[in-house]
DNA sequence: TTTAGCACTCTCTTTCCCCGAGTGCTAAAG
DNA sequence: CTTTAGCACTCGGGGAAAGAGAGTGCTAAA
């Protein structure tokens, strides 16, 4: 059942100050800012509707109301305006990121605390491969009197190392010979290609080895696993303590210790299909630690082939639009920065995804 | 002036209890519990005279007494008994750092995540070169359509690399010609000898390179300025949050805070001379933030002229003994497996340093 | 359909009071 | 001189009670 344009106003009046004051709003703070020209005892009794019809609670009999989940869902779907961010922190996105794009290594974790100091929630950055990945070439490099320099170039264009150490210096025909075989036979495979029996067969093909190709194949193997699920990384956990509804302590340590565990940090919502980014509210969220806040999460594309995540976790009361603008204001930059293009314009605004998707109104 | 041994004993007996149970403790607890056969009339006048000398203060008049910093520092250098770790643990960090060493970049994290799941502290692990670092080797090496690889081995033996986009490919004689080039003249530069006068040089020496020189002196350069410092890692700030000393929010925010700057930790104390461990109480920190809190740092040996440091901070009422134990059992574990060798033995027990230095008494 | 009025409910804060733990002091005992 | 028993005193913590305030739901009138 549709509500009508009044109650619609009226949900957004009080999400909106719930927002900005988590205080339980009351129908006289409404009648008096939210311009509507009706009474309190009017705005009282669309309150009760509001809260018949689950889009509201009641903290107890004689306080104002707050949103319910249902009642977020349907502001960040229907009625939220679509922020854009400032100018300032535009500025301040593409400055802490384009001097850093160069190096790759440092970039999650950067990303991670740009957002959490801009959005002042904690924040989780990741990355991953969006396809499996394959070794795309081996180099060996002879290393005097200790052993020789493995490089691996990746299918997504990344460079991997090791030392490794053999106690004597292979000679270099030999390692060429390896490097050849090795480019021959163990490029191209994914993860779960890299049987025990592949490997055999590539130690067999080549005399006088002494087990290098063991060790070479053994480090590609645990690079491929790697590098497809990348650490995740947390930063500004201790901005949730700022928030008035994690000032008790034992819930504000349940979530600083669920929000330190990377398992299950990678369990966290995603956004589906080709949309960008996703917002989970309260209950939505799969987590029983996640039952009571919510979750932001963008998508950017890493460039080649690599896709990464950037999310927010803050209480159901945040400010889901201005969050979610800088969310994916910092995924488009990373997005075109990554293919070596230009800053992005501050929009085109995206879309959103999450249950019971509804049909955002752009303002 | 010299403490009687009969008050060094009360003073212990008050450290220990309040260490366990956070409580201030009163003469009765002591004259029942310690064993000196004496009776808490007596206790009592011993206490007032620690509390004047120092030693010791009182919350309020009619509450026990806590140990002050000055009582602490007392316990800490001649009182208390050094604990060895217990077989279990000992097991528990063999385990989990022997199947880490293999991959030095993920080893700092999962020293500082080891740390504080032992401890129950928050924990931070950070690594840096004990010498200046230069550039060992360099390796070029082509790619097809987009440029090269850049291997750089450095002189503690890490491997670096970059991949350098060019937009066409180098061919393969220059690249040999540049990399003899680049391995006479800037192999063994300390960061501040990699002057632009120098690669300008370098650059003039070589015909049709493109700028190539440059870019691999930029990166180098850039390496060897992250090599010095290493990024610091923080583990399990959360569990702050179940220390009794933190259960105000304000104080326990404003820790989490300072302690997720990583340019604050770089300012935390770190052991003296030839020692391996230190322990820094309340108000001898330097870090206003820390002035109610304490700071157990080890330094490892992490092998190839590197050094790291593990630490912890925690409440001063924490336990000095086992943590300080914990730590150097896993810093010399480090130490051991990063030269190669195996599982240290238990022991043999470190040295303390900190400030008013005694003689420890060894148990 | 909207509004004014009013009794009612519930939480939050403040105040007050009592309890208990622990102290310091004094005077007696070893 | 040192140790101990006894005792009055102090202070924080906890719980009950009371009052204030905000907001509701309902009824009746406009």
């Amino acid at each position: 059942m549709e509500l009508t344009d009044r109650k619609k106003k009226i949900l957004r009046a009080v999400v909106e100050s719930y927002i900005e004051t988590a205080e339980p709003v009351g129908s006289k703070a409404i009648a008096s800012t939210a311009g509507l020209g009706l009474s309190s005892a009017t705005i009282r009794n669309e309150l009760a509707d509001l809260t018949e019809e689950g889009y509201l609670e009641q903290p107890h009999t004689s306080a104002g109301r707050i949103p319910s989940a249902k009642g977020y869902r349907l502001y960040v779907n229907e009625l939220m305006e679509r922020h854009r961010i400032s100018a300032e922190e535009a500025e301040e996105i593409n400055a802490s990121l384009k001097q850093r794009l160069q190096r790759l290594d440092g970039l999650i974790s950067d990303v991670g605390k740009l957002t959490s100091r801009l959005t002042n929630f904690p924040a989780y950055a990741m990355a991953s491969a969006a396809s499996p990945l394959t070794v795309k070439r081996f180099e060996l490099l002879p290393v005097e009197d200790s052993g020789l320099i493995l490089v691996m170039m990746l299918s997504n264009n990344a460079v991997k190392n090791k030392l490794v150490k053999l106690g004597f210096s292979p000679a270099p025909d030999l390692l060429a010979k390896l490097s050849t075989v090795l480019n021959a036979s163990l490029t191209g495979l994914t993860e779960t290609e890299f049987t025990p029996e592949k490997i055999e067969a590539t130690e067999r093909s080549v005399a006088g080895e002494n087990g290098i190709v063991s060790v070479v194949a053994g480090f590609a193997l645990e690079e491929l696993i790697k590098a497809r699920d990348s650490e995740a990384y947390v930063a500004g956990a201790g901005k949730l303590l700022g928030q008035p509804e994690y000032q008790d302590l034992g819930k504000a340590h349940r979530m600083l210790e669920y929000l330190s565990d990377s398992r299950e940090l990678k369990q966290l919502p995603q956004p589906e299909g080709d949309s960008k980014i996703k917002i989970t509210i309260g209950p939505e969220n799969l987590a029983e630690e996640l039952k009571d806040s919510s979750v932001i999460v963008a998508r950017y594309d890493a460039g080649d082939n690599m896709q990464g995540l950037i999310g927010v976790v803050g209480p159901t009361r945040m400010d889901y639009s201005s969050v979610a603008a800088q969310l994916s204001y910092i995924a488009d930059t990373l997005s075109n920065l990554s293919r070596g293009g230009a800053m992005p314009l501050p929009g085109p605004l995206p879309r959103l995804t999450g249950e019971n998707e509804g049909d955002p109104t752009e303002k």
